[in-house]
DNA sequence: GTGAAAGCGCTAACAG
DNA sequence: CTGTTAGCGCTTTCAC
């Protein structure tokens, strides 16, 4: 037996419109039908129709959230910090895992949009102009979480100055004694983090006039495996290069970095320092602890549905730029100090 | 500018009833109309709206996902499960989220039903008489998937036997030579599996007549931290008792248990061997990598689906039972074998 | 093979 | 303060 707002409306002896209402502008009613309505709901236990609600208004309370990639340890972080501040404003989401490729990011947008989505909180790759044709029909809003954008569409960016950030990261080891170090990054193709992190890397190695070598980077992806494997192939010129800390461009490939180095008899920190990025929940329990770069997902969530949010309710198409929120170094257990003799 | 099945209609020269055809079911509409309708379709960008179809169909293609926390390690695995087979179906979900609390799982059913999903895979813990009263009005199929229902209601329930699983990892132990053998399990409160794996402790400790002492055991959380807690507590009596291995409720707190075994001075597996329960994706990456029983989340996720589909196809409110999925110890490096001396 | 008309459950003017 | 009347965009009888 399906309980609407026409069976309250009987029960309650008043218009379907009064209970819709109290629903919804209960100021609008007097005190005591909307008692009575409300005893009429309670009984029934009516529960209003969700969709029919958004048919009618155009807004579902839902919003799109795309992200990289669901089996990715960064995906809890986001999803996290994404869900907490929704529910505080009572709306739901509906995740798109663009599972790392191109392809489906673009199908994302239109995916959702047919869901009804009421805007769309992006954390994939960089976006590009490829994106503009669909972005400018979407006729819903876009922010940005964790990423950026190249293209044309003017779009909101919440995230953390990843040049800086691993800069950082290299002048944290060069206050402790380092000098060689290495970096593990991500893809090239990967502009909107990966190629930042390694150009902060670059402007650390001539600010501190370290020494380098191509061979101290190495570019792969960016899960525990390609983490893994990039350390491998470093290794293979360890003994030539000696480096004594490595920077990666994500916690995950930090971890594998580190399992590697284990792998092949180094011990971190003590034979090689590596630091992280990211700050996952998981760099804290790995042995040794990640000294790491963190990102303060929640905030960066909440700042993006918030900003989401606004646009929803009073849409400005010019709404631009990118907001960096401040990242930090957190220093745990894999990273030495190196004692310079003098 | 709306696209909607008029418009398409419009520009095709058909009634909106043809587009609907060609929507749902082509057959029935002669083979240059259609192409006409599809090509207009095309040109417009149209996108049917879910909603309306929604509230007219009475199936929204969603499926809503109760979770016990989106944070833990353990969600990845279920719902990367999920999304999979979900998405070959081409269904949408919903998660949502308990939190852990009894509380919110109430909320959670109707929350769903308010919101139209066709049907709800259900994930967090046991589920009890209580919630026979939600579930029967409910109206929606419900599936078990990793727990069990205590409750009246038929309900299908697909997991791993969890006795049979601790079993299983306990005469691991024994095969290597163990005999004293403790136990970090899950509260008591947590009867759809915490009590299981710790029944199957305890049978297993009956079958094989190995030491027994309640300090053997000590009960928590299933997070890392309570893993964590749990470990210095039983190292407390360590000197005492001589425990040489333990077996976990959970891999996460298996990881926790090393690292505070670690934090103490003990060495993994040397001093003391720990098995896991699940094989997150994480047992594999860290140090010692974890032996765990293998929960095929997996194929468990694409039973309970499947079954859920059937449920919602043809509704068979009288559908009950538990099924079991094979699990699987898989040997990693938490595990040293014991020479026994003769 | 195709269209007209009614309806899914709710909201939103517009009257009164 | 409350009810009447139209829709929201799609599907679905029922005729033609």
């Amino acid at each position: 037996m399906k309980v609407t707002i026409r069976t309250v409306a009987q029960k309650a002896g008043v218009s379907p419109t009064t209970v819709s209402r109290v629903l919804n502008r209960p100021e609008l009613v007097d005190a005591n039908t909307r008692v009575r309505v409300r005893d009429a709901m309670e009984e029934l236990d009516f529960r209003p129709n969700a969709l029919a609600r958004g048919l009618s208004t155009n807004q579902t309370g839902t919003i799109g959230l795309v992200v990289p990639g669901i089996t990715d340890f960064y995906f809890n972080e986001i999803y996290a910090g994404i869900e907490q501040t929704t529910r505080d404003l009572g709306m739901k989401v509906l995740v798109y895992d663009t599972e790392h490729s191109r392809h489906r990011v673009l199908e994302a947008f239109t995916f959702l949009k047919q869901h009804q989505v009421d805007g769309i909180i992006y954390t994939s790759k960089l976006v590009t102009e490829d994106y503009d044709a669909v972005l400018e029909r979407l006729g819903i809003p876009v922010v940005l979480m964790l990423t950026q954008s190249m293209a044309k569409t003017p779009l909101l960016s919440f995230k953390v100055d990843d040049i800086q950030g691993v800069f950082d990261a290299v002048a944290y080891l060069v206050s402790r004694g380092h000098r060689k170090i290495g970096m593990l990054s991500t893809g090239m193709d990967d502009e909107a983090t990966g190629l930042q992190r390694f150009e902060g890397y670059k402007a650390a190695v001539r600010h501190y006039n370290l020494p380098f070598d191509h061979r101290y980077v190495v570019v792969g992806g960016y899960r525990f495996n390609d983490g893994y494997a990039a350390m491998k192939q470093m290794l293979q010129v360890q003994s030539d290069i000696q480096l004594t800390a490595v920077v990666t461009a994500g916690d995950e490939m930090a971890i594998g970095a580190v399992r590697c180095l284990h792998d092949n008899g180094f011990r971190v920190p003590e034979d090689i320092s590596v630091v992280g990025y990211d700050d996952l929940g998981i760099a804290s329990m790995v042995t040794p602890r990640l000294t790491t770069i963190r990102q303060p997902f929640k905030e960066i969530a909440a700042r993006a549905v918030n900003a989401l949010v606004d646009l929803m309710k009073q849409p400005n198409p010019g709404a631009n730029g990118v907001y960096f929120h401040p990242h930090q170094i957190v220093e745990r257990e894999s990273v030495r100090e190196i004692v310079i003799p003098r």
